[in-house]
DNA sequence: ATGATACTAAAGTAAATGCTTAACCAATTA
DNA sequence: TAATTGGTTAAGCATTTACTTTAGTATCAT
């Protein structure tokens, strides 16, 4: 079972769910309030507040309480994280390709010297 | 609540959990049995059928049964539907640090030309 | 044929998730 | 000061998740 979870654990986690993505999509473009970020949303405030507090939770929010509103806005180190694990397997696999296009050329060469059809 | 979920849903849900990470970057390095991607865990061999399932439903890993062995591989196409979310994201980042970037020189030209401080 | 190997199917469970409603509080505004 | 606005807390609930154990079913080796 998921006991200590990793900042990457907790950023996967966070933007597995749709309405989150969305507010996370949202947030890019430009800081919003609580309210701006419930807004398109059909569900109760509390609701975004729970999701809002996953989004902070995993580092890929912060927000602020200034006066009655409390604005949010992303922070793209915890987006970068989730970038470099992608790019990370990325690169394996294009290693990977690399290692079988050698054997592959390999074979070929090998193909071409001798007799063997294909 | 979750109904319909889309292929990056299913992407980012299957990559949230660690045990699923750890199978696709094994998975990354190269083809392996179900034997062999449950050996490194010590959960029972339904859990990573499980886990397995939930891959192969998200489109990141494909297998196939050769006589009593099950044989999984990546499926890169879903990885990168990810790896586009997240450029979109950093896209949409940039042009923001942009229009601000702008927007700072605006202001910095305006503090030039007129007699303010700073 | 017998047993071992590799996986699969089914059922059950504790904990986590994604909501809800019903208060509640603290800054504005009238 | 009273009402409104914007957010917050707490409790409760249905569903999903991540496992477990038990009991299989096909292969493959002897």
């Amino acid at each position: 079972m998921l006991n200590q979870l990793s900042p990457l654990d907790l950023a996967f986690q966070a933007l597995a769910d749709p309405t989150r993505r969305a507010m996370v999509e949202r947030l890019t473009r430009s800081p919003a309030s609580v309210g701006d970020l419930a807004r398109p949303f059909s569900m109760s405030l509390p609701a975004v507040l729970q999701h809002l507090s996953v989004l902070e939770g995993s580092g890929l929010v912060a927000s602020e309480k200034i006066g009655r509103v409390r604005m949010c806005r992303i922070e793209p180190a915890a987006l970068s994280l989730v970038e470099q694990w992608i790019n990370a397997r990325r690169i394996e696999w294009g290693r990977r390709l690399d290692r079988l296009g050698a054997y592959l050329e390999e074979l070929k060469a090998k193909g071409d010297s001798d007799g063997s059809n294909e």
